[in-house]
This record gives C-alpha cells, structure tokens and sequence, in this order.
DNA sequence: AAGTGATAATCAGTAATACTGATTATCAGT
DNA sequence: ACTGATAATCAGTATTACTGATTATCACTT
C-alpha cells in the first residue's frame, strides 16, 4: 500500500473497512483490551449523578450480595488491590454510601456496611448499569451478548489464580 | 452473610465458588475489564526478548500490513491518540525497527517504514503473540475462541466511532 | 506469659496509560 | 498573502494498579 494521503478524504478512502487493522482485529489481547475501553467510556459519568464511578459501583454491588465483609475480602470478591480499597471506601465513606465498623472477633479487620443511603444507591446504580449495558451491547444480538457473558466468565475465573497471590491471603 | 473470619482457612470455606461476585460475573463492563488485564499480565515479559512491548508490536503489525503510512493513520488503525503514538515511534526507532522518514508529498507528516529488522522482529512477535493467546484461551473450546474474537470485533468495530473525534480527523 | 510469623489496614511513592491543551510547521483554498 | 485545518511534538494531568514499609493484631509455639 502506498501513501496516498492527499488524493482523498480518509473517510471515502475506505468505506466500509475504516482502515482498522486486520492482523490484530484477530489477536485476543488487542480485542479485549480496546472493548474494555470503549465499555469503560460507556460508563463514564453515567454513575455520576448517583456520587460514584465504576469502581464505587463494584464495591457496593459486592456488600449488597454478600452482606458485612472485610476491605480484604471485598478486594479478593472483585480482584481489587488491598491498597486501592482503601481509597474506595475512603470515597464511599465520605458520600456515606458506607460504613466502617469494628469487626466482632478480629480488630485488625474492619467490618465494612452498606448504609440505608448505600442500599438506595447501589439500587439505582444497578438500574444505570443495566441500561449502560444494553446500549453498549446493543450491536450483538441476545444470544451473542449471553454469550460473551459466559465466554468472558470462563476467562475471568480460570485466570483467578493469576492474580497477584499476596492479594488472595497465600503470601 | 455473616463475619466469618476466624474458624475457616478462606480457600477452605468456599471451594469452588471462591467468593467471587456473583452479580458482578454478569455485568460485562466488569468482565471486560478483568478479562483484558489478564490478558496483558499473560502478555507481560512475553515479548520483551525482542525488545519490545504489546503496545509496540501493534504498531509493527499495522505498518507490516498496511506499509509505510504517517503516524496519525497508525494511531486510526489501532485506537492509539496521535500524542502516544509519538512515544511508542521514539522506542521503536531508537531500537532500530521503523524509521520515520519525509513524507512524499506532505511536508508535515512523518512515512513511517518498518526496517528489515523490525520486519524480522514483527514476524518474531506474531509467533509470541500466538502462543501467549494461546495458553491464555485453552480454558475455552475452539468454537468460544472463535466466537469471542468474532464478538469481540463486532463491538469494538460498532464502538470505532465513539473513539475521541478529534483523534479520526473529524475535528 | 512471652515470642514468632502471618495478616488487615494504611500510607507513601512508583510506573504505565490515556489523555488535554498548546506549539510549530505545513497544507488547502480563498 | 490570509484563513482555517492538519501532523507531529511537548508539557503536564488524571487515573490505575501496584510495591514496599508500617502499625496493630492475631494464631500458634514454647
């Protein structure tokens, strides 16, 4: 291919290819990587006016299913780093989203709730979520975006074990 | 769900499950995420023997495959902004892999080419690239390898325009 | 009861990433 | 010559995930 910049708009150049490349449309990692982005950017601001990003979102998601549990333990539920938590709950602590309570039999441990403020809003993240969701996906059909659930599932908790073993409590 | 820290080992008291979130293992934002950082981590080092890094090798792959083009239509090509694109072209051409040279009929642009050693180079990731992809997906069969990069692509081509305008010359 | 090694939370600091905004040189069209 | 757009570059920002060290506490040994 020869450089041909100024005979045509790059746009009419390549119609429906868009120029995009093929070698690594097939490679995996290139895949997941830029539709992480792209979900990520769907996301971005829509949690906003409920005081939270993505990452307030996980947490909360994780004290609403599994009730009071450690800021270790709610890192080793979503793959979190013990020293990011820390921020996290900082955050959701100060919007008062969420609580940090003495654990009953190991006072290293904080024994972290969702507030009555924190169960209203992981209610309404869950309904921005869905709809965020669905509109990203909107370009698969129902099977398809089943699908890549499940594939993507499979991914993630096969690769479990490849996190960081200091994070998992093995050290 | 109550504190139970004390009177089980963690691996112990949940064996297969391993605690992770279920309502979270539907959200595919969340799985998304999680699955590209694996990916890279699998990735990470992999490629280093040649002196280079995934971010490098994407750019060789494309100017393998589309020849010498400038730096912007790269940075189009794989969803790089053109202001990382710099960095990514300073490493390579210190490691003697492209060259930036004058473009023939536009004075501003850079026509990068692939030297005969970053020619040798891309062909030695390729083969990398597919072995770390594939140890990383053996988890899944052949047909879900397939059909995720095929579901895959299909979302981050529908995405392609939501990429910052100003990075596709739409300004 | 004291001593040892592991663990939970925290903090300070690092490295990588993707970006914004400004600058310079050049181009295309008036 | 003038105007607005574009290509490459640079400086600086925000975010993310992490390393390593610290403090308090726990579990277990002696």
């Amino acid at each position: 291919m020869i450089l041909r910049k100024l005979d045509k708009k790059p746009e009419e150049a390549r119609e429906g290819e868009l120029g995009l490349s093929e070698c690594l449309l097939d490679r995996t990692g290139f895949l997941l990587k830029k539709a992480a982005l792209r979900i990520q950017e769907a996301y971005e601001g829509r949690l906003d006016p409920l005081g939270m990003a993505a990452k307030h979102y996980g947490v909360l998601s994780v004290l609403e299913e599994k009730g009071s549990i450690t800021q270790h333990e709610i890192g080793r539920c979503i793959y979190v780093d013990r020293t990011t938590m820390v921020g996290i709950l900082d955050d959701l602590e100060k919007k008062g989203l969420v609580e940090r309570k003495e654990h009953p039999t190991d006072r290293r441990s904080h024994a972290v709730y969702l507030t009555s403020k924190g169960k209203e809003a992981v209610g309404k993240a869950h309904h921005l979520a869905s709809t965020v969701e669905k509109r990203f996906l909107e370009c698969l059909s129902a099977r398809e975006q089943k699908e890549l659930r499940q594939i993507l599932r499979k991914l993630v908790v096969s690769h479990y074990s490849s996190t960081k073993a200091s994070e998992r409590g093995e050290g």
